[in-house]
DNA sequence: TAGATTGTTAATCGATTAACAATC
DNA sequence: TAGATTGTTAATCGATTAACAATC
């Protein structure tokens, strides 16, 4: 059976029409029609159906979309039907953020660990999770058998903690940290580079006074 | 003069080419190719000199780039030569993560204040910067000319926040709420959804399983 | 059956890459 | 001057939108 492969943009897009979904269903409604939805969202009705299209054929001409099928079905496709474990490296703020937000579990990110180098922090809990010191990280990873490491620490240590994650037996990395990780292909990473938002959003307004107020 | 609509993508990319130019500079490189960046960043040389012509020729033929030079004229570019008032609604674990990321400051992002509907944490400081209430809001925009906003607080309060600081002259919402926010055009929106990024991770290690233990 | 709306092919648009003349 | 490398045009590739036959 031959994939097809799935284009990065389709996919960037997924978790917006799971959470569209998500709010129709709990607004009780029932079916939806692409164009229906093209209106809520913003964006094209013909772009909804090519999207979906990917992964099969989820609609039925002269109806629509059934809303909880639907969203169903997305949330198989971006995995959240199965659960993953997740540690945090790193727990200060950010890192507490990201253990402190309850909706992640209920997407089946079960968050276990919080590990970070400061002895002050051992033994503390965030959110009943016990923050640990690096030195147990190994043991952890194995026995817990985690999938996902949040890596919020500054960006001088981020590399090399990665590869210690990677060589402890993580699969994937959500990093957060302000830089670029060089890790085996298979390793995968989701980039998080908050200043590179914030950089956007200055160029967006700087250009806007200069197009409102040239002189 | 008409100004050519710069394309997002090449924006998108804009700031991961200052951070590569930084510590460029920082390791003392005086000059360097399209060539020697793309083997770098992993993009076409062919791509760099594209989107940095959109802005100007900064280059030099049979030399390359100056990296203090490019550095400094993407800064400009990207409006970090120019100060930018920020407030932070919501002083939760995410708000203070903000608030205390010091390199924010050195790029001319300036946080004077943060705000929360918590009446225990009025007057309460994080780095410095004291927690106000939300009736203080409007004073304070208009005072100390505040332009951005960076929206830190549960999607069910975000959208009505919005409207609020809009209407008290906010020009952009840095949206770390789990929504979409309904703003007039001229309104500046930078989203960061958390958990949209942690879906896509989820997305490709439930497909990198698939591929590699089918049965 | 008539109306609605999908699934899918074809057309368009935009972004990336390749190529090379211009020029330092 | 010869070599290097840009700036820029042309070619390619991919993503979005439009159109419509299929079908519920």
């Amino acid at each position: 059976m031959e994939e097809k492969e799935i284009s990065k943009a389709v996919i960037k897009r997924l978790p917006r029409y799971y959470r569209y979904l998500g709010e129709l269903l709990e607004s009780g409604v029932e079916r939806i029609s692409s164009n229906e939805l093209s209106t809520k969202m913003k964006v094209t009705a013909s772009q909804i159906r090519q999207d979906l299209n990917n992964f099969g054929g989820f609609g039925q001409q002269g109806y629509g979309y059934n809303v909880k099928h639907l969203y169903t079905e997305i949330g198989k496709i971006l995995g959240l039907d199965q659960n993953h474990n997740v540690i945090i490296i790193g727990a200060g703020n950010l890192g507490q953020a990201i253990a402190n937000y309850g909706a992640f579990e209920k997407r089946g990110f079960i968050i276990n660990g919080i590990f970070d180098v400061n002895p002050r922090l051992q033994g503390v809990t965030v959110r009943g999770i016990e923050i640990r010191m690096i030195d147990e990280l190994e043991q952890f990873i194995k026995e817990n058998n985690v999938q996902i490491a949040a890596l919020t620490i500054p960006k001088s240590k981020a590399a090399e903690m990665a590869d210690l994650l990677i060589e402890y037996g993580v699969k994937a990395i959500w990093n957060f940290a302000h830089t670029d990780l060089n890790l085996p292909e298979e390793v995968l990473v989701e980039n998080v580079h908050l200043s590179e938002s914030l950089m956007r959003l200055s160029y967006n307004i700087t250009r806007y006074e200069k197009e409102h107020f040239k002189d």
